[in-house]
DNA sequence: GCAAATTCAATTGTGCACAACTGAATTGCA
DNA sequence: TGCAATTCAGTTGTGCACAATTGAATTTGC
């Protein structure tokens, strides 16, 4: 029987801890957090801090809520994120004119030089994953195409 | 040039939010424990309460230790975890007897009961996943393989 | 046999996640 | 044009994660 067949099947197996892909998923993750903490660690962020700089490098300023879409992640999560990112002195929050709903983000000069600190930390934890290339890439693949049929799901 | 080529490229563009293999795995893994809500919301669960469960459904007792080897927390997090757990009447806390700073997590008949509410889930959620079985194995097999590396990297 | 080292669960403090809600600003439409 | 619906950021409350520390219990070395 290949493993394939086995997790087809129904039954008390599948509620074997090992069994389940969601748990891989969970644990990959917190491992790949512990993985980059060393590393933020010199620059002063967290992980979910360094996701919202990732963007604002791309592109700035952001609303709340465009980083808000970026992320996957709301204002509840956000606001308090970034109110931190600001006592660190990485970003500004300021009301637009235009719209005083919303808050633009921008990034301050610090915030702006920290990139050239952080450019090596996708090769280093690329390195500690200890996967090919390719292998990583498909991985990619897999895990969005996964995201998008989750969050059709309900 | 491939996208595989591209991802082992240094550089700016490795900065690029989506092109991070981390990115999708903390997306994906809170996408799997939002499917997950509404389903064990039907047992009165969080995603890792439901994880504690399974653990103890496989083996029990288990002490707080044992729960975290199992499922890579430590007892800040089980521990009032189990709180809850006990609250909800699912599990009983008791000091072993042989070493008194063990403490054992023993099933109620709640919560022994309750497996059989939870056997359908693992089928929903790979249902929802909308990947072929064979795609969910590799997916796990792969993560596994990450992890392991993750862990052994600090 | 006993002191030092280790094991173990719990606590404290910080920072996410996320549901539910609030209140202000803007938009749409009758 | 006016008001109902929507958009937006923020707050509150609950529940993880995890580092660091505490204090009790046990094991180890000598």
């Amino acid at each position: 029987m290949t493993t394939s067949e086995e997790s087809r099947q129904a039954g008390p197996e599948a509620l074997r801890l090992n069994r389940q892909v969601c748990f891989a998923m969970y644990s990959a993750s917190r491992a790949a957090t512990a993985a980059y903490r060393p590393m933020l660690e010199e620059l002063g962020l967290t992980y979910p801090q360094y996701l919202a700089m990732l963007v604002l490098w791309e592109a700035e300023p952001r609303s709340v809520s465009e980083l808000g879409e970026e992320l996957g992640l709301d204002s509840g999560t956000l606001s308090p994120l970034l109110k931190r990112l600001e006592a660190l002195g990485f970003v500004q929050r300021r009301r637009s004119a235009e719209d005083e709903r919303r808050v633009e983000i921008f990034l301050t000069d610090a915030g702006a030089a920290l990139s050239a600190k952080a450019s090596g930390i996708p090769q280093r934890l690329a390195d500690a994953a200890g996967l090919t290339a390719a292998e990583l890439d498909q991985l990619r693949d897999t895990l969005g195409r996964l995201t998008n049929a989750l969050h059709a799901s309900h």
